[in-house]
DNA sequence: ACCTGAACACCGTTCAAGT
DNA sequence: ACCTGAACACCGTTCAAGT
């Protein structure tokens, strides 16, 4: 079904982005386990050896998926233009707009983005040190952070500080959202809402951690 | 070398406990990567299958192990009682013991614990959603949050908070330690320690991290 | 109580060769 | 420019059987 094979002829022709996109497809629908390289082949109708003309590696793949996840244009994003430089700015007069409100909607966008595929936070998480998509989110928040009256290096640190508080907290989100759905439940950890609710999980727990880092930045610039 | 077999006989015998402190041993040795099944079993001098004997599956062994690096004795434990309840107190009267500096001593000690074996914190990550050893660390935080001035419900979120931070920051820290190792050298993020040192990921970018986080507390206590 | 032996159904990656 | 075919060196897990 996905194989697209051309019409009239026996090997698939197909682009790197053909293969991300498959990739994602997969990664969607069946989670990061079953993103095998020999399963993404045989969904393109192609040998598993043909992967590594368009990709050095699996964890290459991973990188390249986690950019592509994490680039959603936010809430600060011009649709339509996908990659933009970490430093991007948003509208220069940004006189009237409060810094604390473009943080917030940034990590409510960048957690968006990482729960739109499934396992998003740990494909994303685990490709941290190669740069890329998480470089670029962090550069999202820093630019967010503009305008609170940090130095750039507590800037920095800031924006660092709320993209793990993002990565991990999603990534139990999703961790939980998968357990679930295998009927999978910890001991400790109750599937039934009532305590899911009324825990550390409940609706609103990430807000809840985005403000308090926020309410800690606020209170730094009050006292400068 | 590991495979202590018995002097005279041929089937060495084993207990959970080996099995453990040889997969503990690996992971610090090796990393996560190389501790398979097969390779815990050789380290053992066994077959592959005489390891589900003693546990059911891989997961369930990554979960016992984060279980034990998470539950060393941190800075409120006391030395040789390894499992605590989650709730657990310190001492009674807690007058004059600064909560601030406690919910520190715990993060900073919950730091040690996960940089204390190789890829600590992706083991502990990976096995959030099990219970066990992650919701031992979240229980010791909320403990340390005890004495702000904070609902239940909000304490429980806000060492949520801390823990993901912890653990995203962790990890993210212990990628680069292995990147760093094997040369393997991210565009954006130079290897040398000038940039290193100016950014996000220089010394105190942790601290600066739970600091912010107890801000954000300690502003929240004061508007009640 | 703890392990062997053999098997099943997989992996990621390389490399010469094809078109 | 993009793929095949075949191979290498691995995986986690099951299960009957042994002691």
């Amino acid at each position: 079904m996905t194989t697209l094979d051309t019409a009239g002829g026996r090997p698939a022709r197909h682009s790197l982005d053909d293969v991300l996109a498959a990739a994602m497809a997969i990664l969607d629908e069946n989670g990061l386990a079953d993103l095998t390289m020999r399963r993404l082949a045989a969904s393109l109708g192609v040998q598993p050896s043909a992967l590594y003309w368009h990709v050095p590696n699996k964890q290459t793949l991973l990188a390249l998926i986690a950019d592509r996840i994490v680039s959603v244009p936010g809430a600060a994003g011009v649709p339509g233009t996908s990659t933009r430089p970490g430093t991007a700015t948003r509208s220069p007069d940004a006189t009237g707009i409060d810094w604390q409100h473009a943080a917030r909607a940034e990590a409510l966008a960048l957690r968006d983005a990482l729960l739109a595929y499934r396992d998003g936070a740990e494909v994303v998480s685990s490709t941290l040190a190669l740069g890329l998509g998480a470089d670029d989110a962090r550069g999202r928040l820093a630019a967010a952070l503009t305008g609170a009256d940090l130095a750039p290096s507590a800037r920095e640190m800031a924006a660092a500080t709320l993209l793990h508080f993002i990565l991990g907290h999603v990534w139990h989100e999703q961790q939980r959202l998968q357990a679930d759905s295998l009927g999978v439940v910890a001991p400790g950890q109750a599937a039934d809402p009532l305590e899911a609710s009324a825990s550390h999980h409940g609706p609103g727990s990430f807000e809840f951690g985005v403000d308090l880092l926020l309410d800690g930045l606020a209170a730094r610039a009050l006292r400068r």
